[in-house]
DNA sequence: CATGATATCTGACTTTAGTCAGATATTCTC
DNA sequence: GAGAATATCTGACTAAAGTCAGATATCATG
């Protein structure tokens, strides 16, 4: 009996190590080579590029050739120059290879749904993967400068909002909080940042241009899954640098006491508690930083 | 943006897809085919039995037997018939097999401890992995009768008391509660269960043999990464195929309410509360059923 | 002890994956 | 517009994985 961390670990990678052997088995079962697969599947969620299918999967530019050609011949791609760049070519599914697509989607999709009917109880199992998948790609999470009112953008902020809710002592209203307008956080006078895990959104934050002179960090969160990760640090390394690209001197922020990660984090980033500058009912902890 | 189960399920199976590649690309490092990495991690893990390394690995008898070949001509393993079946081998590592089998350790081990320290919680993780390898194990989990004095029975007993200890309301103390004496727990008095995933211990229960009539269940306990998986249901069944064995017609056993889901496993599974029947001070339910 | 079943081994294959050096067409840069 | 860089393609390979039909030795069973 070993349940050192390392043994733990293992003992979780032979786990998945099965799974995804069995996935792979369950692919073969379609009468194509797995190389021929995960072609019809990279470029069935969306990547058409040929240069990019190359990259993601490793392959050699003759064998990607190679297996382009069989594809074609199967009718199930077709490939075409792209666009902006007669070198480069681009690949699509033909309608064959969209219905063989959707069978590839259904034979992973069945594991899923069987794995998870299986368990009593299936929100634990999958927030237990979010943390797992989260942690694996934790080099690969993107910043991206999206428009607040995005989809991505309302998701955070919803989750944002729901979280408050949960731990502050009196609940939380977004309401009585001095909701910053959208197009305080869009440039020229602010911006907005999500934090994609795999197109997963796991984090966001948001600056918020004013009328005096200084800008406000607002709406700084990041989602159970992903905590632990340093995220919260990146998101706020690249705002203070899109503040500064903006012409920003001085940063503030106000934060609630029921959120000593945040306030502990700030305190070790540079940011100096200051006196109250607002009447939002919320906030019981005042910071600023000098950029 | 997708978060339903499936898209939540599928964005993990990418991410350990990803991991697992990773992995095998490092093992490839060390100048071996994977096919020959993956027998000797497996003789080295103490799979000798030639036959169920091929299980295993679903391996072709053929292939099977030309890798042990090409892996006796590097001088790392060594085979012998089987000492009970002569139609049977049966490999093990040389000392340089050994050497090599410490290498791949190595790498795994480094990437283990690597993803660990990265991880700002590295508990909440491995709590995530061990819930995760559990459900993927589901099936594979094993019963097996152990002495009541095993380190692995002990481990599993030591859990249960420090969760009691977390959920009772005044806490819990081994030595007020009426002990069951280990050779109570075992045949032909009585006999006590481990359930294993993957080697790691994730459930027990005892039966505790009596002066009177009845025989009783206790310390019936599921890790907290195991939950869900039916394996209370499971352990209970068999220990009344052992209780009925051994000539047992009544079970009893007694519980506390702070322990609302095994309550409501009992009366799902055929047993039926009635009036306390010891003194113990912890339970304040008690049941029984006849086999 | 004959018969059928089992486990491994050998030889002769095929398929899949991966490598590498040039050929071709296009784009970028000075 | 010449020359370097880039993306793909083709041909000629090698390595690894997998398949399959027999051969051999042993075991299990009546």
């Amino acid at each position: 009996m070993s349940l050192d961390p390392v043994s733990r670990f293992r003992r979780f990678a032979r786990a998945v190590t099965v799974e995804v052997g069995a996935l792979d088995q369950s692919f073969l079962g379609r009468g194509r080579p797995l190389g021929a697969a995960r072609v019809i599947n990279a470029v069935g969620r969306g990547i058409q590029d040929v240069a990019e299918i190359r990259a993601r999967l490793d392959l050699d530019s003759g064998l990607m050739s190679r297996l382009l050609r069989s594809l074609e011949d199967e009718g199930l791609i077709a490939t075409e120059p792209h666009p902006d760049d007669a070198r480069r070519r681009t690949a699509r599914l033909t309608a064959a290879g969209e219905a063989e697509f959707a069978a590839y989607e259904a034979l992973s999709n069945a594991r899923a749904e069987k794995l998870l009917s299986q368990h009593g109880d299936g929100e634990r199992l999958l927030a237990a993967m979010d943390l797992v998948a989260s942690a694996l790609l934790r080099e690969r999470i993107e910043l991206r400068e999206m428009d607040p009112r995005s989809d991505d953008a309302r998701y955070c902020l919803g989750e944002y909002y729901d979280e408050l809710a949960q731990r502050f002592e009196g609940g939380f209203d977004v309401k009585l909080s001095k909701d910053p307008d959208a197009t305080a956080m869009i440039r020229p006078r602010g911006a907005f940042l999500v934090a994609f895990s795999d197109e997963m959104p796991v984090g966001c934050v948001g600056l918020k241009g004013t009328s005096a002179d200084y800008s406000e960090v607002k709406r700084l969160w990041i989602a159970p899954s992903a905590r632990g990760l340093g995220l919260a640090r990146r998101l706020m390394e690249r705002l203070e640098a899109i503040a500064r690209e903006l012409g920003v001197s001085l940063l503030r922020l106000d934060t609630n006491k029921a959120l000593p990660e945040a306030i502990a984090m700030y305190r070790k980033s540079g940011w100096t508690e200051i006196e109250r500058f607002n009447d939002d009912p919320y906030p019981d902890f005042f910071f600023e930083k000098p950029l």
